[in-house]
DNA sequence: TGCCTTCGTGTGTGCTTTACACTTTAATAG
DNA sequence: CTATTAAAGTGTAAAGCACACACGAAGGCA
């Protein structure tokens, strides 16, 4: 079914940087492309947006139809919207930007042509989805250090080494463990478990979680987790 | 002439809010709809996007095409993008934000409808554009405290006080004569000019220009303003 | 000449940040 | 069962920063 306008309209979408932490390194999910143009080679996961849906909805829907991925910590990034950024036509892209646990990454992976990347070692990409995904690491960078959102990238029970190896990753920067353990506790966010985490031949670390009504509330007022 | 595709297509739409800080307070700038829907109620500049300029060009054409501003600070706000925000047909919103400086605010208000309106007294928006102001005030209030953006709402020689002021109205909140001005001074971006500005029957106060050098550098490597 | 009003300036206190090294624990190998 | 291995876990001192706070200086005007 056709549909007239008086004037031309750019068609929209929306593209989704995923990211997750898995082997002490930040990933990106990326879907393998199988229509031209930019055929084979891989992009973010994304989509035309339905007339009838809101923005978020069309991101949630893409994401799980691309990646199987559901219940993800997800917000709005930035609108792109050069004139020549497809090929084909006029194409306004917002972008997102979702934070997924390990849980969920074995998941995903099945899905049939996502696999997950390095952000130290991209392929390169379709359309400008490197730019996107600049801006998202910048975005990501930016919102550790002042909103506790690191936790959405862990399993349910982590060890502060864990978390710390995540902020030292995503930061790019060394971090005192002392400092770090001391900080990270003093915001009364974490939960210590009964359990234990053993791994190797040495001691085992403490398992925490992490406390959501506390979170909720910090992350509303507005929180500064300076490490 | 008529353009016809395949699948419906949302329209696409720029929104402008300017900010302008006069009289002690922070500003708004408005324009009385002349069209259904919500004809004569207040909203914010705003247009469509066309199919062959990027969004930045929208909002910049727009800006001026309605409010006579040009040349001024603009930043891609956010992307609002419910079903029913528009009661005629899907429209797509990106929202950008504007600071613009007090010689600017006469030249503008000439224009056919604008009209500023201090952020304490606003009146009812047409549309969603109370929740785009919300939004553009949270986002001025979060900057101004990383990024020294507040001089883009000054004029291009001000005083310490006046800088002060500018903050306080922003922030909502009193701050320490002595300690802002060591603050202010520390960041070696403001330069003390050879005149005063004389007002008023008591001790004339030192104008400064600010290092726009400088003030680049900051703003790109990111820096604390914290006040 | 005195008054009025805003401009402009410095220090001490307490808190936060930073730098830094050794003991504890459990698994594994011999 | 003992020794080895490797990461976990812990405290303190020094420096830097944030905050609170009050009075003399300058110039217009009566």
């Amino acid at each position: 079914m056709a549909h007239t306008y008086e004037y031309p309209r750019a068609a929209l979408t929306v593209d989704c940087v995923v990211f997750g932490f898995d082997g002490g390194e930040l990933q990106v999910l990326l879907i393998r492309r199988g229509l031209a143009p930019f055929k084979d080679k891989w992009a973010l996961p994304g989509g035309f947006v339905r007339v009838e849906e809101t923005l978020d909805d069309a991101a949630r829907r893409e994401l799980e139809e691309e990646t199987g991925l559901r219940e993800v910590f997800l917000e709005q990034l930035y609108t792109f919207g050069t004139v020549k950024r497809d090929p084909r036509e006029r194409v306004v892209s917002v972008a997102y930007f979702a934070l997924v646990k390990p849980g969920a990454v074995t998941a995903a992976t099945d899905a049939a042509e996502a696999k997950w990347f390095p952000v130290s070692d991209l392929p390169s990409l379709a359309f400008d989805h490197a730019d996107i995904l600049a801006t998202a690491l910048t975005r990501l960078r930016g919102k550790l250090t002042y909103q506790p959102i690191g936790f959405e990238l862990l399993p349910p029970k982590f060890t502060l080494t864990q978390l710390q190896r995540l902020y030292e990753a995503v930061l790019g920067e060394h971090l005192d463990k002392r400092n770090f353990r001391k900080k990270a506790l003093s915001y009364d966010l974490l939960i210590p478990l009964q359990e234990k985490h053993q791994e190797g031949p040495h001691r085992p670390a403490q398992l925490f979680r992490f406390d959501p009504v506390k979170y909720e509330k910090l992350k509303k007022k507005g929180f500064l987790f300076e490490i």
